[in-house]
DNA sequence: ATTGATATTGATAATCATTCTCAATAATAT
DNA sequence: ATATTATTGAGAATGATTATCAATATCAAT
């Protein structure tokens, strides 16, 4: 179900009901280009909704990602990113090894990426597995601590 | 420094002492091809040295990554695994998102991979970020929980 | 609009992997 | 053998994420 439509009050997405906490959630990355942790949806959030609770922020993320409106993007220093999902390309991200942040990386050719997912899902074939998505990760320093170096 | 000198008593790695728990968790990597997590590690180490701390075990896990012995590899389960440095290959890793487990594939190809590392070599000049390392990620479903579903 | 069933909320406690602290011990240099 | 100091194991602490639960808000049916 495309998100303008849940956005209304009224209109429920299976069990899902239209909040406050999650439109303005979802409207936080709508307005945001970047790789948000929970803590900076929260701070973020919490401008328009003084009482809003950590834990909220959590279950909507939870929920916003199982309705493929926004990708968790598991990082290197034992927290979790959000974004929004624009595209269906796949996301090339550099995750800094000095400060954590994410950051987006031009998408891979498009041939080069045919020949990624063929070779992969050859490779699945052949040992059997379901390949769900695949990504390409970089780790290095971002160009502000690199900077800083 | 390889391994090999290091394992002796009296060869120290910079300020590395040689101990047993050390000795004994880079033997458990050598006759281990899987991807092992801090409490895989621990009991099995625990089998050789019934006092080994949990604390010992992620210590040593750092300092082995650190050499360059192993490597570290964050998982989406919120837990690390460990693996042998084999070679300078890129890993490429099937993330089960049932079970949690790494799976190693088969590498890509060298031309793909030369192509991989042009192309993000390329990015990376323009953005002025520093790559360290890259991998390519797949999650989806091993072969043992693809049967069980 | 009012109601009733129930999904959602915020506060708080609990969990879980990992890191820290510290006194006791073991590894190396002399 | 002795002195120096890196390492250890036990347990406490941390920090991100989840679970619990009574109060509240949403939505469908009236
Ligand atoms: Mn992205
Ligand atoms: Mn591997
Ligand atoms: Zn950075
Ligand atoms: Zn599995």
């Amino acid at each position: 179900m495309p998100y303008r439509r849940w956005k209304r009050h009224g209109h429920r997405h299976g069990m899902h009901r239209m909040t406050e906490p999650r439109r303005c959630i979802m409207k936080i990355f709508e307005e945001n280009a970047g790789h948000l942790s929970a803590e900076e949806v929260f701070m973020l959030a919490n401008r328009y909704l003084p009482n809003i609770g950590m834990a909220t922020v959590y279950r909507t993320l939870d929920i916003l990602s199982q309705m493929n409106y926004i990708n968790k993007i598991v990082s290197y220093d034992g927290r979790a990113r959000y974004e929004l999902v624009r595209d269906n390309k796949i996301h090339t991200h550099l995750f800094c090894v000095n400060c954590g942040r994410v950051f987006e990386l031009p998408s891979l050719s498009e041939d080069l990426i045919e020949r990624l997912k063929k070779d992969i899902n050859g490779n699945a074939e052949n040992m059997g597995i379901d390949v769900h998505s695949f990504d390409v990760r970089i780790q290095g320093l971002c160009p502000e601590c690199k900077k800083n170096k």
